[in-house]
DNA sequence: AGGACGCCCTGTTCGC
DNA sequence: TGCGAACAGGGCGTCC
């Protein structure tokens, strides 16, 4: 699941669940998804501190404790998270659990045990150990374009590489693309700036309003991609079947039609 | 450089 | 119906 919209919502959903608690333990039951620390070093770092705010860069969530260093999560390609009251049996696949003071947990659920965790100095050094290209929410039109000044390869793959822009993945760049009624394999160097600027636009607009329907693709408008792109489904513009090709070693859906 | 591939995982879906 | 193969929304390393 985890793309932008969906780590946007997990640091929501963090914010209103676990900001200011006294973190009492962490369990943590797959250690093979730590980077560059321990159990017992994520143990000591975050055990009696509390959790104080929380950034997402990406697809990767950033949480502040007071002492002086951050939680990264990573959810790979099925990660997220539940907030599970005392009381409540602990939600199968949970890699990994921070238990407050008052006994409720912040479970992190993976079942494909593909993400990552982490402790950072800071979000800046994460991203730039990774190299991560700008958020693909924050950044502005004019790097947006300069961005794809720099591609010479085809759009989805160019949207999806989070060097370039990070935020942005299959189900996302087929929205956006869809929407731009642009072919996948469009190459980049063959846009101008005036489709620039609309994809800019439109990749704003789509993430914007993901987030708002808490990413969800069955909460998008009925106009949207998303809530067809399946076996059967239909173009919600000109009613043709929908389609899929691989693009960007992804399944890429597009309607054949309208896309090119 | 960018694209194709294999791999890391495991639950679900597909096809014979 | 049953079973193995293929696939799934991410990301990394390698090769061409």
């Amino acid at each position: 699941m985890p793309e932008l919209p969906d780590v946007e919502y997990y640091r929501r959903y963090f914010n209103a669940t676990a900001l200011r608690q006294r973190i009492a333990h962490i369990h943590m039951h797959e250690p093979r998804l730590l980077e560059a620390t321990s159990p017992q070093g994520l143990g000591r770092a975050l055990k009696g501190r509390h959790f104080v705010s929380t950034q997402r860069h990406g697809k990767y969530l950033f949480a502040e404790t007071d002492g002086d260093n951050w939680l990264v999560l990573h959810f790979g390609m099925s990660g997220e998270l539940h907030y599970t009251k005392n009381g409540e049996s602990e939600p199968e696949h949970t890699q990994f659990s921070i238990e407050f003071g008052n006994f409720h947990r912040l479970d992190y659920i993976a079942p494909r045990k593909l993400g990552h965790i982490a402790l950072v100095k800071s979000p800046q050094y994460c991203i730039e150990a990774k190299t991560l290209g700008p958020d693909a929410l924050a950044i502005d039109e004019e790097t947006f374009v300069e961005q794809a000044a720099k591609r010479r390869g085809g759009i989805k793959a160019w949207l999806m590489d989070q060097h370039s822009l990070a935020g942005i993945g299959n189900l996302y760049s087929d929205e956006i693309l869809f929407q731009c009624r642009l072919h996948p394999r469009t190459a980049v160097a063959d846009l101008d700036d005036k489709d620039l600027s609309r994809i800019y636009r439109t990749t704003q607009r789509v993430l914007e309003k993901a987030i708002e329907c808490k990413a969800d693709p069955a909460q998008l408008p009925e106009s949207f991609l998303l809530p067809h792109r399946h076996t059967g489904g239909l173009c919600p513009r000109c009613n043709g079947a929908l389609g899929y090709i691989d693009s960007a070693g992804r399944t890429a859906w597009l309607c054949p039609g309208c896309q090119g």
